[in-house]
DNA sequence: TAGAGTCCTGTGACACTGTTACAGAGAAGA
DNA sequence: TCTTCTCTGTAACAGTGTCACAGGACTCTA
């Protein structure tokens, strides 16, 4: 609301009327900044404010809310992904490129994938490679109801991946981190078994084999 | 620490030198309670101690730190979730039973499982039921790195489609749900599909399938 | 040129969070 | 009885999101 009520006319003298010349799009883009820079948790309404020379209410004029300005910072980045050209031969394979990038991009911009997925707000992120992934999809022959649910399937395994590799694992005590757990468990597990287990993983590589194997199943040949 | 300084000898008199008589495991037993009521929000300290009848302080003697309380709730639960009985003909069919658990058991106590999640301790909650997972990959005759392989990946699946479950869609603003974003796209997408994307999922079945697609994927018949 | 109106911004505050310094109360041991 | 250790309450600090309010700067009108 307020900025909806009466533009000025953007005539000649574009930004007429303000003392800073501050728009809603350069507070976003400040704080996509500032959260790329120093993480999610940095994205404080006084910090931005600071980072932008500015007090905290004039933030407050232009965007209502916290979690408001979350969500432009999301779409502003998401806007930025849009663009792909998936390559490929068959359809599969095209589907699977289409859906590797999603996971790519979002490894590639963790801050923002971190504050997009702890406000819950993943879906908007990729809501533009997740069109791609579709229409891939309806080229290769999944149509409807098929057709969402195999994006569905391939989202779900993507994000889970991705769960698993942005989270910190220092942030844990060190007696509950993954490899503490597994020496510490007394199951009838066999030693080499034990040992992989403690051992980190290459979630890159895991997530594309485990890619791969949705794919190959909701994707016909 | 403090704690573990001279524990004053558990004789006759169990709780000696107190006044409330509180324990450790009491409070940790009240924050379950608290999050399984109220929600992962609740989990305030000030609020945990007005539930307690205690104030702030006496909470932070007991526990150092509020990541630690989250922890041990966490751990509580975990252990709660410890007993399992795994049914089932074939190894495939056991596995499959094994993960397909821990998403029940993840979904019905859904308040600890985003308590867990948010906090980055997913792996400590669900501990015990990835052992039981890990058991039965090597009955299905993985070992050592297969085992762990597999183990992850259907782990990630599983998360996945719990982070997607799990978030809640009304939190974020009108415009940016998932039913709005492919209402408005202007993507090449049948409106078969387009209509399919817009219905909410079941999520449950939909986790089944994929399930099943990466357990035949990793486990060999 | 003076006044009115609108748009934007700063000062300061409120309620809430996690966390802790400090002063004690109560029981146990000397 | 006196000291010591274990626990607990009062009160505060720093930080968070959010907003009421006063006022400055500009444009438009008289």
């Amino acid at each position: 609301m307020a900025k909806t009520a009466a533009l000025p006319a953007p005539e000649a003298t574009d930004r007429a009327g303000r003392r800073t010349g501050l728009e809603r799009e350069d507070i976003v883009a400040a704080a996509l900044v500032l959260v790329e820079r120093d993480g999610p948790a940095a994205l404080t309404m006084r910090r931005l404010a600071t980072e932008l020379g500015v007090g905290t209410p004039t933030i407050y004029w232009h965007i209502s809310n916290r979690d408001e300005l979350i969500s432009e910072v999301v779409r502003m980045q998401a806007t930025r992904l849009a663009e792909i050209k998936v390559t490929g031969k068959t359809a599969r394979e095209r589907v699977y490129r289409a859906a590797r990038h999603i996971w790519t991009s979002s490894i590639e911009h963790r801050a923002i994938t971190s504050l997009a997925h702890q406000g819950g707000m993943s879906s908007l992120l990729t809501h533009h490679l997740e069109a791609a992934l579709v229409m891939e999809l309806e080229a290769a022959g999944l149509v409807g109801r098929e057709a969402a649910e195999a994006s569905r399937a391939i989202l779900t395994t993507i994000v889970g991946a991705l769960v698993i590799a942005l989270r910190d694992v220092s942030a844990s005590p060190p007696d509950y981190r993954p490899d503490a757990l597994w020496a510490a468990t007394n199951a009838a597990i066999t030693p080499a078994t034990r040992k992989a287990l403690r051992t980190v993983s290459d979630l890159d590589a895991l997530s594309a084999v485990t890619l791969r194997a949705v794919v190959d199943h909701f994707v016909p040949a």
